[in-house]
DNA sequence: CGATTGGCTATTGTCGACAATCGGGTCCAA
DNA sequence: TTGGACCCGATTGTCGACAATAGCCAATCG
């Protein structure tokens, strides 16, 4: 839905703050739509994990706390290693080189944007990377739920890229890539759980940062 | 909200069983409220997992597959895993004498349960000390996404109670209950998970014998 | 002076009517 | 016979108006 996407886009690209209270008349008037449309677009987007409705009140753009930080990489961290366990041992037992093939070009993607130096490009192609494995997996549930947790993450990613640091995001994934491409599911599994302890701490120290200043 | 919960208990007891096509009008008149009423609960029971939206065309109680039953119990492994890795260490390091309080009652719920014989108090004292496993560990997302699988579940365990074995249940939860009461972290990650594996092949067994039939 | 009650405003919750769209069936023509 | 265009019923999508509710501020009472 179109209304959706342009109120989606606006709070992944920060444009529309975490926490800001987002009314249905106004949003109604704004986008020349009437509530019932924003009504929907709205569900849409708090199925999304992106807004919060709160009754009779109104509706808030998702707002991150440390302990929200926490909770979403301790999430990220195991919906990974179940698409790393899954992934792997797909590519260990069948010869299925399209998979692996698919891992490489996404890993290259973020080589070349890493080199290239644009925020919002690297930002990109490492959400890339990781939601192509998650596609390896061939798993619904595992996508959508894995989805949610992603959005959330961006919010605050884009926000405030200081969690992007493009000379060292080429090494953090390596472990991953090539555990996966080789078939070794332990240290698959392994890497992913590393790597997502690695950035969880990362945000809730910047949490923590901002919660203090 | 009151609609949403007549719903949902109508599909969650079987009396509105998978695949059902749901119209908005039919259901606003039979429910006795509007069409917009009705769309709100639709749009929550979507956010629950229970149906689905096909545009211009209405809504559909979930409806597994063997692919989709083996989702979610993979899923479910990975969330138990890591509720069972939190309590498990906070138990370990911390006196935290509750927390094994909480899963030791609701265990004894499930032993009279499965004592008793009624299959709706075992489905639910079953489910319940999951529930409690995972509340405890103070994750909000984690416990809604396990909700969303859990509410999945339910749509066939009540449809089709094959899946309870009173004289089986109690013995196959002792090893989660004790491991997590001692705070042996590794065993109780690899109990939930073995209980996963276990309880998720009984479904998938059972639905492909239902899509043979 | 503090707490409680009453009303007021802003906002969501609910409603019925109309517009847009989808799917299927029919009719016609090649 | 078969392919395709068209029409029609059913259903959701959208709209504006009214009802219900929460939060706030002031007035009142102890």
């Amino acid at each position: 839905m179109q209304t959706a996407s342009a109120l989606r886009q606006g709070i992944l690209e920060g444009k529309i703050p975490p926490g800001t209270r987002l009314t249905e008349i106004r949003m109604a008037e704004q986008l020349g739509v009437s509530r019932a449309t924003i009504r929907t677009a709205f569900h849409q987007l708090t199925q999304e994990g992106l807004i919060d409705q709160i009754p009779y009140t109104g509706w808030m753009v998702m707002s991150l706390s440390a302990h929200d930080a926490w909770e979403l990489y301790t999430l990220r961290s195991s919906l990974e290693a179940l698409a790393s366990r899954l992934v792997a041992t797909e590519i260990r037992s069948g010869g299925a080189s399209a998979m692996s093939t698919r891992i490489d070009d996404a890993f290259g993607k973020l080589k070349s944007a890493c080199a290239g130096g644009n925020r919002k490009q690297i930002a990109d192609a490492d959400f890339g990377l990781h939601r192509t494995i998650i596609d390896l997996a061939g798993h619904r549930r595992l996508a959508e739920q894995y989805a949610q947790v992603e959005r959330q993450v961006r919010i605050y990613i884009a926000s405030s890229d200081a969690l992007l640091d493009p000379t060292t995001i080429v090494g953090q994934h390596r472990p991953i890539v090539e555990s996966l491409t080789v078939g070794d599911v332990q240290r698959a599994i392994r890497a992913a759980i590393d790597h997502n302890e690695q950035e969880g701490e990362k945000l809730v120290a910047h949490l923590a940062a901002l919660g203090a200043h």
